[in-house]
DNA sequence: TTGAAAGCGGTACCAG
DNA sequence: CTGGTACCGCTTTCAA
């Protein structure tokens, strides 16, 4: 019983022996139709296996209920767990999810382009690759967008960010509380500004707090960039008493190098902080000390800021700054002194 | 300069001093029609901002271009690797992804019943938790689906899967080869057939071999039930002396389990074997002796099974089996003897 | 409440 | 190659 073709509203409607209007109002929540009516062609729609096309819908109505989430690498578990936030809180909120997966060398309006063609009803941008074409290009049509941990001198799209710099500047205070003068750093992607602005207020406290940096090398935010820059400074002329990686993941490459490509002790030896509170961090094996981004929290925030303007279009813009919160784990020598 | 409306293809017509027909060849890669007109078009279609409307076409091409992915949780180091596989692919082929993530306790029905509304091209699912009604539904509308690691007696639905039962028979015979006599084995989440299978193999196997095991706890693939699973066994009647988990999340867990929270010497004093070959398998930390499951070539099957299916919705189903390969780290103890 | 008819934004067939 | 026209499946006035 393979039928090629589905039936349409027409078919349920000749079916039911009932107009095309009947049934539109059949399947929608406020339809001015009686409980007989409603039956008869919920009858009929069954047994033909009728289903509302959305797209159909969307045709007439301009909404499509559907969200585009453009993202960077899924497999890296910040992606991974953030995009999981938004997924499930779109469906709760009845939207749908299309999701992009920006590759390295595309051209982000490429991307942009192709997604407006399916009508959505709103951006999510996660990933670090873009920014400010993006923007434009859906403000032109008045798609809301929404930046996650990203930003723009835009005006006109929303966004959501932890504090990167505060983060940075918080994580220098404790390192050097606890007594460290000479300290390292290992960046993320060097285009992401999620990066630099954790660097900035890392370094600049560093500084204020005449401690020194005797250490930076470029990663990728990646474990194996976390791995292998920590090797770069290790070997490099000044030993570091403490690394801090722009992100968790590169702080467990770091710091299964210092144990297990060096030998150190961890923090006897060498301390290492990250920045995220991935799952893992708290895993025996790494107790990792980092900057906890409360992730629920600041995805629910960007749901909220998304439908808002979804339902307001000239709702203002907001951008809204949420404060990491410090973790201190094993991961960290603590000072005899306290 | 803010636009309630967009553009359509109408009024890129109108100001193109053209037909309609004109515009939509100008945007159909094998529309026939003369450079030059289409020039015209395309620079009206500028300055409209206009971009045709996928969905609008989609009801009169039967084509969407969108394929439903339904998942199970994002955040699962193992689905998130697939989905970005599986993600990068469909794009690699025009095609676009419907994101659809299970929760655990919603009705699949009602899921599989939302995506058929939007009318997409095909279904892959990858999640644990559905199967059958899934192939049922889609079946009867003729959208394709393919399984990712599940499986339904039922005629009609593609799928490709790891040798889950193989995989078990392997560790089982490495395991007795290097002179383990008494195991143990963490299950995944109860229902799931992924599971079961991989259990089934190892526990024949190691019968067969005139082991014994001497343990077995009910996991849930996550890490913490791999962590609590092996406190579990280990605090039993009788301890094995390597452990078998049915993923390598919960045998990360076991294995910091028995380091940090029972201080034992893995491999010197215990075992353990996951399943899935993560990427966090092979960090120092863990060394994780596991069975490898070669996901880009799995998802290539399946995109390849699920395309000729849409290409050929006649086309016989198929079942893929692809073996996994036992990676050998040092998590597990090597007899002396070789 | 119910039905008829006019589109929503495209595509495809047809004649020229 | 180009334009006219019917129609995809649904929603939404507007009358009845």
């Amino acid at each position: 019983m393979t039928r090629t073709k589905r039936a349409s509203s027409t078919d349920v409607a000749r079916l039911a022996g009932v107009s095309q209007s009947a049934v539109s109002r059949a399947f929608s929540a406020k339809g001015a139709i009686s409980d007989q009516l409603r039956q008869k062609v919920r009858a009929a729609a069954l047994q033909l296996g009728y289903r509302p096309n959305a797209l159909a819908s969307s045709l007439i109505t301009n909404r499509t209920n559907m969200i585009a989430l453009m993202t960077g690498d899924i497999a890296n578990p910040h992606y991974a767990r953030t995009i999981n936030a938004f997924s499930l809180g779109l469906q709760e909120r009845g939207l749908h999810v299309l999701l992009i997966s920006l590759v390295d060398g595309q051209k982000v309006e490429d991307a942009v382009e192709e997604v407006l063609r399916y009508r959505v009803d709103g951006v999510i941008v996660i990933s670090a690759a873009l920014s400010a074409e993006v923007g434009e290009a859906c403000q032109q049509v008045g798609v809301p967008v929404v930046l996650y941990n990203r930003y723009v001198k835009q005006p006109n799209v929303c966004s959501v960010r932890i504090e990167n710099s505060d983060g940075g500047r918080r994580i220098a205070d404790f390192l050097v509380d606890e007594g460290h003068q000479r300290v390292g750093f290992i960046s993320g992607t060097p285009v992401d500004p999620t990066s630099a602005d954790r660097e900035e207020g890392f370094t600049r406290r560093i500084a204020q707090r005449g401690a020194e940096i005797v250490a930076r090398v470029e990663g990728g935010f990646d474990f194996d960039s976390g791995r292998s820059g920590f090797a770069q400074i290790w070997t490099g002329q000044r030993q570091p008493s403490a690394v801090f990686c722009a992100s968790d993941l590169m702080a467990l490459g770091a710091l299964d190098a210092a144990r297990h490509d060096f030998g150190l002790d961890v923090p006897q030896d060498v301390s290492i902080v990250g920045f995220d509170d991935l799952p893992a961090a708290a895993w025996p094996s790494y107790q990792l000390t980092t900057i906890r981004q409360p992730v629920e929290a600041m995805v629910k925030t960007g749901l909220d800021l998304l439908m808002a303007r979804i339902n307001d279009p000239s709702a203002t813009t907001q951008t809204v700054l949420i404060p990491g919160e410090l973790v201190v784990r094993s991961s960290t020598r603590t000072s005899g002194a306290g």
